[in-house]
Order: C-alpha cells, then structure tokens, then sequence
DNA sequence: GCCATCATTATTGTTGACAATTATGTAGAC
DNA sequence: GTCTACATAATTGTCAACAATAATGATGGC
C-alpha cells in the first residue's frame, strides 16, 4: 500500500463519520490513526486540524480529538445558512452555465443513480455531497465553494448524527430535476426545486427532540 | 521573550498584511519567520496552514507560501456573500440581545474611537474587524461565528489590496449607529445601515480595473 | 555567443525521538 | 471502607535532523 495524502486519509475518516461507523463523541487516538492508515503521527495531525476546521472533529488541548458530536440547534442552524448559499450559488450559475457544464452535471447524477442501484452507500454518500460541490464550481465562485464544501461535510456529520438509521439517502430524482430546471433556464423553479430538495433531506431528521445542549457532565447531571 | 503561540504568529502575520506591510505576492519562507518569531519551523507551518485556510496565504506544493494576491472578481464576491451574511447575523441577534451584552458592544465601540483618536492602526484594523465578529458571536450561532471571522480576515486582504494607500479606514461611527438602531429594536434600520455601511467600505477600493486575473506568466505578458 | 545538460544550493516535506501534560491505578492514612 | 497523595502509564505537543524537490548557477558542446 502507498501512503496516502493528508486529502485521501480525511476523506476516508469523512466516509467513514458519514456511514456512522464513527460515532459522534468517539476518540480518534493518533497512534491509532497512524498505525490504521501506516503513516506518521504528524501527517494525521494534518488530518486532524482538517478535520476539524470542517467541523467533523473537535479538538481540545493536550486531549485529542473526538468526533464532533452537534447539536440539534447547530443542525437547524448548518440547514438554515446552507439554503441560503445554495440559493446564491443557483443564482450565479445562471449565465455561466454552458452545455459541457450541463452534461457534465447529468453524467454525475447518471453516476449517482448507479451507486443508487447497486446500493454502495459509500459511493452514495460522496456522490451525493459532491453534486453540491459540482454546483458551486461551476458558479466559478471560489469562495463559495470552499463554503458548500464546508457545508457539505457538516451536513454529513448531521446527517449521521440524527438520520433514523434504516431511512436511506434521497435518491438522484431531486438532484436531477434541479438540473433540468437549469437546463430550461428557469431559476426560479430550481431554486424552489432545490429548496423543496433541502427540506426534504432535513425532514428525515429526528430534529424534534431539542434535548438542551449538555456542554459539561454538570450541566448533563444536575 | 516568550515562545508564541500559532494564534499569536497567525495574527501579527495578519495584521501585517492588514497594513500593507507584508505585500500580495510576497513569499513567506518558513525558516524566515521562524527566525523572525523565534519558534520552530514546525510552528511556522501550522500557521502558514491556518492562514491559507483563511485565504489569505496561498501555499503550492514544494513551493511554499506567499500572500495571496484576490483578484476584483474574489473581492466583489467576498463583500457579496458577506453582506449576505451579516443581515443573517443581524436577523438571528434580534431577541438575543441583553443589556449585558448591549453593553459590550458600545464599550468595544468606544475602543475603536479611542484608537481611531490617537491613530493606531494596528488596533483600528484589529477592533473593526472585531465588531462584525463580535456581532456574531452574539448571535449565539456558532457556524455564523466562524463564517464571519473568515470574511472578515478575507476583507482585510482585500482592503490592504485594493485601497488607496491615503484613504483611511472609517471610522467606528457607522458601527455605532447599527448599534442605536440595535437598542431600539428596529432590526429592518439596523440592516439598512449595515448595508449602507459595507457598501461605504467597498467603496472606498479601486475595484474598478478589471484586469484580467494573470493566472500565468504567459497570461499576464502575451 | 547561445543552448542544453549537469551540479549546486536553497527550500520544503517527512520522520522519529524527546518533553510536557493528562489520565489512571495504587498504596497508605484515618 | 473511603479519601487523598503519589507513582505509573498513556497521550499529546514540540523539536531538530534527514530526505526529497525545485530553483539557480556553471560547464561543455556546437
């Protein structure tokens, strides 16, 4: 095996926060990671730092680092600014869009159907997030691209966090009828279409229970 | 003198991009600030990593880093999103705001005059932008928090790039009325002047020469 | 004299060892 | 039996030396 880039070992400890198989609260040791992923202890602390400026991990001093584990007001709050952004990105798409861009997006979402099928949930997961990215790319805004992706991920974590474990992703349907609205030049009807989409993903949440935010074991207890 | 912190190196950095004393373009050699700051170059490297995060350094591969140079396009988009933004930090601070916290604000407000009044940049530069921060760490909403410092850093780059060397920054007046329209509740007069107020700032740039981005030599001279 | 190739230098990337800190387990006093 | 103080172990934080890479300058061929 290679050793892997600071980028490939984040993505696999993404995947793997997104499939659950880290939990929220859990430790990431980093002789564990080191050993796991057969790299030096300062290359997962790169990692680590990544991490956690996406928001997937916290890292506390002289303590490490644990799987970040968010709130139900922080969920509201990602959902909330994320629609926002994903309106502003429908609108700076409009002009730049051209028909390589466009075809481009559909092969992506023909991809996304694939792994649908064929249930690979890891493909899934990455698929899903990065028809987001796509969007903001082609906008050509490079801020906010770096902003969905950080979006994207935190969606991830929360996703994770809160999704009844045996409801599966959304489908590639929304994602393409976003496109086609696109296609048709109709950006009203995406943005709707893309709203419609966001809700849908945030109402498969359990978000009810607003279970105050036990920031210490004092508050938890007493 | 003491050993840093990756904070404390981060900001003086910042601040002297801020002043125009560390120039776009500039190469930032690792050894260099280490001898500079008397630290060691692994620190050097976590704080080149956190400012390239921010966007304010640009860091190649085997190359190293230099400060980022935005271009009109990057800046126009920052004050977009970021005007954006802050109406959000607004909306979400209505009902939030104590006297306590109230308070606060108008004594930082009462800094910037102070050192508005005895000119000292480095402290103007470091309390303007802390206002916009403060505002939305008052908002209770952590992601808006972040989101916020990371404009705010982005804006100061742009500032240091795009503003006529004479002009000086403006003054902490525009912050106070915000403020008053603050205390009164009148959340749609607060936003208005905060708009009013960033379109002040991005007015004061030279935006107007659109010259193409230079990706490369070959661009910047055919 | 000009160009390509190679050697040198400067700079970044990586690693492993060591120091500092926190958590855990143990023994002794009461 | 329970609590405190100490010793031990586990983990993170820091550093300085080494390896890899890219830029620069020198040399020889034409």
């Amino acid at each position: 095996m290679e050793t892997l880039t600071v980028e490939q070992i984040a993505e696999r400890i993404w995947l793997s926060i997104a499939e659950r198989r880290l939990r929220p609260g859990m430790r990431l040791k980093e002789i564990e990671l080191a050993e796991v992923f057969g790299v030096s202890r300062a290359r997962v602390r790169q990692v680590l730092a990544m991490l956690e400026r996406d928001g997937l991990v916290v890292i506390e001093s002289n303590k490490g680092a644990v799987v970040a584990k968010p709130g139900v007001e922080d969920a509201k709050d990602i959902f909330h600014i994320r629609s926002a952004v994903e309106q502003r990105v429908l609108e700076r798409l409009t002009g730049q869009l051209d028909a390589a861009k466009l075809v481009e997006m559909f092969e992506h979402v023909a991809k996304e159907r694939i792994a649908n099928n064929s249930n690979n949930q890891r493909e899934i997961i990455k698929l899903s997030g990065g028809f987001h990215v796509m969007l903001a790319e082609m906008a050509e805004a490079e801020f906010l691209c770096g902003l969905m992706r950080d979006l994207v991920s935190r969606t991830s974590l929360i996703t994770a966090a809160f999704r009844d474990s045996n409801k599966h992703n959304c489908g590639p349907d929304e994602h393409e009828e976003i496109l086609l609205h696109l296609k048709n030049g109709d950006l009203e009807a995406a943005k709707k279409a893309m709203a419609d989409h966001l809700e849908h993903v945030e109402s498969e949440l359990k978000l009810l229970q607003d279970r105050a935010p036990p920031k210490s074991l004092r508050d938890a207890l007493v």
